[in-house]
DNA sequence: GAAATGACGTAAG
DNA sequence: ACTTACGCCATTT
């Protein structure tokens, strides 16, 4: 069969991501599903929706796809993840440095160095606290 | 196609 | 708690 391109999606050139299935989004998809789900003023990890996904050494693609959730529509809450040590590792591809520290603290989550404050306490487990 | 890069994770010192 | 090192994997150069 002809034409089974695989198309990534991160594909900064375009303005509208996710039509409506045009590329396979298998993974940044699922991505994003989980990361709505994220309740509000609780956090998750990027190795915690890999693990998820089912990918589960992939956790650099999972902060590859958030990356991209910029253009993403609904709005995915890509503040409310950060890595294992619970430190906003992506605070700079925000739009301002502080987008992503204010929004937390919003919630309800504190931050302290570019840290969150009881992280184990604010953290959302995909694969345990949400049912499919 | 090899080497470098990155919103990561775990292990070890 | 912090730093260094290594493994993972798609993208970019």
């Amino acid at each position: 069969m002809p034409g089974k391109k695989k198309m990534t999606v991160p594909n900064t050139q375009l303005k509208t991501v996710v039509p409506s299935g045009q590329r396979d989004l298998d993974f940044s998809e699922q991505v994003y599903e989980i990361a709505r789900q994220i309740p509000k003023g609780r956090v998750t990890s990027y190795g915690a929706i890999a693990k998820c996904i089912g990918t589960g050494k992939s956790a650099r693609l999972v902060g590859w796809a958030m990356s991209a959730c910029n253009n993403v529509k609904p709005k995915v809450p890509a503040h409310r993840v950060v890595n294992s040590a619970g430190v906003l590792s992506g605070k700079l591809a925000f739009k301002t440095p502080t987008y992503m520290e204010e929004m937390l603290a919003k919630e309800g989550v504190k931050v302290k160095s570019d840290k969150v404050v009881n992280f184990k306490k604010h953290f959302w487990d995909p694969s345990n606290e949400m049912l499919l």
